[in-house]
DNA sequence: TAAGTGATCTCT
DNA sequence: GAGATCACTTAA
């Protein structure tokens, strides 16, 4: 069973699109084949006023596409070497995004992006429909006592209150075999 | 543990 | 234009 995640998968508060991500696929077109692997870790950054989100620093050239419909993908450059890959999601005109942090292939949201050769290339492009890059549920299921919440990563510097929240959502290792 | 790397933002 | 700041990785 292979079906792509749609808008309507992605029209939903960040904080319950995110952890469905686990154990869905990503799907990259390259060439005449497709690479593909499982979601295990992501974060939300959810809204304007979530200081780690890059919307809380305003709505500019870069930030802007977090302002799109759900389901578009969010890429930026970090540390200059590494991109991140990030779906939009909730609604068009609210500012909150998906991070991946890592597959079953690659553990680390530079190396996933890495893993799959994403760059600027596919950054404000649509992630429903079966081109360029893309979401499919494969059928697995997530128990929900299979993933672990953390604060996320690398955002200390968003102040007690949002570097604290539990948004980081990891698939218990136990579940990541493919 | 710290260097590497570059886009972007915040002052001048 | 200069300086600081990053949602990180790697090698040591």
């Amino acid at each position: 069973m292979k079906n792509i995640l749609g808008k309507s998968f992605f029209a939903r508060p960040v904080v319950e699109v995110a952890p469905d991500m686990l154990g869905k696929y990503i799907v990259c077109s390259a060439g005449n084949h497709e690479v593909y692997s499982k979601i295990i870790e992501v974060e939300a950054y959810d809204g304007p006023y979530d200081l780690a989100c890059h919307a809380s620093k305003g709505r500019t050239k870069k930030t802007e596409v977090l302002w799109s419909d759900p389901g578009t993908l969010y890429v930026y450059l970090v540390y200059g070497m590494h991109w991140m890959l990030n779906v939009v999601t909730t609604a068009k005109d609210y500012p909150a995004a998906v991070l991946i942090r890592a597959t079953v292939d690659a553990v680390g949201p530079g190396r996933v992006t890495k893993y799959f050769g994403i760059n600027k290339s596919l950054h404000g492009k649509i992630a429903t429909t079966r081109s360029g890059l893309w979401f499919e549920d494969r059928g697995e299921l997530i128990s929900k006592n299979h993933i672990l919440r953390t604060p996320r990563i690398g955002v200390d510097y968003a102040g007690p209150v949002w570097a604290k929240k539990p948004y980081r959502f990891v698939l218990d290792t136990k579940n990541r075999l493919q």
